[in-house]
DNA sequence: GAGGGGACGTTACAGACCGTTACACGTTTG
DNA sequence: CAAACGTGTAACGGTCTGTAACGTCCCCTC
C-alpha cells in the first residue's frame, strides 16, 4: 500500500495540466488533476494526496485563497505555481501556508526537484479535505437535501431546521471528519469571520444538537473539541435516485 | 529549554553577512556567521545549528560542493543563496541536498519566509506508515477512533477521555516506539512549543495513565524516560472494516 | 552512606472554556 | 400592528486543564 507519491495538479489550463501530468508520471509519480477548487476538493477526498501543485491564478478563483483555506483544514504540502514573480507575491504565498513556490514559465526539472525537496520534509499525516457531493447526501441514516433545504430523519420524518441551523449542518456535511473552528464555521455559514470572540456558533450548536442528536448531552454526530471547535464524525455519501 | 532557532550564515562577502545577520537577529533568531568552508565547519561543531544559509559562489570554493559534503554528514537544513538564476543551477542545488534556494538580490522578507517554511518542515516528526492511514487504529487490544474521538478498551467498553488526554494519546499513537520530549508533545497536541519549561504534559500523562494503564504506578503502554520524555511501546496497526 | 539536587508523580486549586437558560432585538406573518 | 419566530448577547454553572507546591525516587558527590 506504500507506493509512489500521489500528486494533485490544480490548474485551469488543460494543456499545462496535461504537460505536468505526463511529465510527473514519466518520473514515477501517481498524478491526479483538477481544473478548479471544487474538483480539487473532490480529488482530495477521493485519493490520498501527498502533495498539491496549485496554480496561483485561475479565472473566478484565487489560488492563494484556495491555498489558505486548504491549509486551514489540511496539512498537505502545497507548491504554488504562478506567473507573478514579484517578491511580495512570493512572500504572501509562503505566508499563506504554501511550502514552496515556482514561477511560470518553469523548467520541469526544477518543479520535479522542488517536489522531491518538499516531499522529503513532509512526513505528516494527511488529513482528508471536505466532501462536496451532489444535491442530496446521507449520513448516519439522515438524508439532507441541499436544494430543498430539508432534512429527513432515519425514521423518515421531516425535521424542521431554521436557516441558521441548516447552514451550520451543511457546513459540517461539506467538511466531514475535520475539526472546524468557530471562526471557520462563521466563515462558512455567514461568510464572515468573528471580529471579536463570539458565542453565536455555540448557541446554534446547542439548538442543532437538540434536533439531530439522540442524546444532546452525549453527542455522537458532532463532537466538541476543546480549544479548537467541533467535528462532524459520520461518513457522508451521495444519494442517487 | 527550547530557545530561538540558530542560523548559520556562510558568505564570503562581509557586507552581505552583516546585513543578513542583523536582519535575522532583529527577527528573533540567533545567528552565527562564517566566511568560508572551514569557518562553517567550526561553527557547526561549536554551536547547535538549526539551519544553514549558504552562498552558492565563493572565491576558491564551491558552495554546491560544500552543500553536498555537508549533506553527507548531517541533515541540517540548507538554504542556498546565489546570483545565478538559471534553471539548471536551481535544479542542481536542490538535487545536491539543499532544502531551498534564494536568488540574489533577494527580498529579506522572502528569505525569512523561506527560513520559516524550511524550519517548519525540518522540525516535524516522521510519522510511521502504520499510523498514517486509517481513521481507526488498534494497539494492545485498545481501539482508537481518531474522528469520533473515542477509545474502546480491550474488554469492549468505551473509555471516556477528555480532549487533552485524547490529543496526547493520538500523538503517541502516531509516533509509536520513539521517545518524545515534552516539547515535541506540546507541539503535537497544542501546536506550540514550551516557552519556558512546563509541567502540563506531566499532568496530562498522569490523567491519561490513570485511564488506560492497568497499573498506573507501573505503566506498560507509555513509559517514562528520565531526562528525555515518554515513549509509547505497543505496536499500532490500522483497523479495517 | 549521608547529603543534595534534579526529575518526575501527584494533589489542590484557580481560571478558562463550553453548554445552557433567559431575554432582548429584529424580522416575518397574519 | 400584534404575535410568532429566529438569532445573538449576557450570565450562570459545570467540566477541563495548567500552575503551584510538595513528596519521592534516582543519581551524583563527597
Amino acid at each position: 500500500m506504500n507506493s509512489s507519491p500521489h500528486i494533485l495538479v490544480v490548474d485551469d489550463d488543460r494543456e499545462i495540466r496535461d504537460l505536468i501530468t505526463r511529465f510527473l508520471k514519466k518520473n514515477g509519480y501517481r498524478v491526479e488533476s483538477a481544473a478548479n477548487g471544487r474538483e480539487m476538493q473532490a480529488a482530495l477526498v477521493a485519493a490520498n494526496i501527498d502533495l498539491v501543485v496549485l496554480d496561483r491564478v485561475m479565472p473566478g478563483e484565487d489560488g492563494l485563497e484556495l491555498c489558505r483555506n486548504l491549509r486551514k483544514e489540511s496539512r498537505v504540502p502545497i507548491i504554488l505555481l504562478t506567473l507573478l514573480g514579484s517578491d511580495t507575491d512570493r512572500v504572501v504565498g509562503l505566508e499563506m501556508g504554501a511550502d514552496d513556490y515556482v514561477t511560470k514559465p518553469f523548467n520541469p526539472q526544477e518543479l520535479l526537484a522542488r517536489i522531491k525537496a518538499v516531499l522529503r520534509r513532509a512526513n505528516e499525516l494527511p488529513v482528508k479535505a471536505s466532501a462536496r457531493a451532489g444535491r442530496r447526501v446521507r449520513f448516519a441514516g439522515w438524508v439532507l437535501d441541499r436544494v430543498a433545504r430539508d432534512l429527513t430523519s432515519p425514521e423518515g420524518a421531516l425535521t424542521e431546521l431554521t436557516d441558521g441551523e441548516f447552514d451550520l449542518l451543511v457546513a459540517f456535511v461539506e467538511h466531514p471528519q475535520i475539526a472546524l473552528t468557530r471562526d471557520q464555521l462563521l466563515d462558512l455559514t455567514r461568510g464572515r469571520s468573528a471580529i471579536a470572540f463570539d458565542r453565536s456558533i455555540d448557541m446554534q450548536m446547542t439548538r442543532l444538537r437538540r434536533k439531530i442528536e439522540r442524546d444532546p448531552d452525549q453527542p455522537e454526530l458532532i463532537k466538541t473539541i476543546r480549544n479548537k471547535g467541533y467535528i462532524f464524525t459520520p461518513d457522508v455519501t451521495p444519494v442517487e435516485d
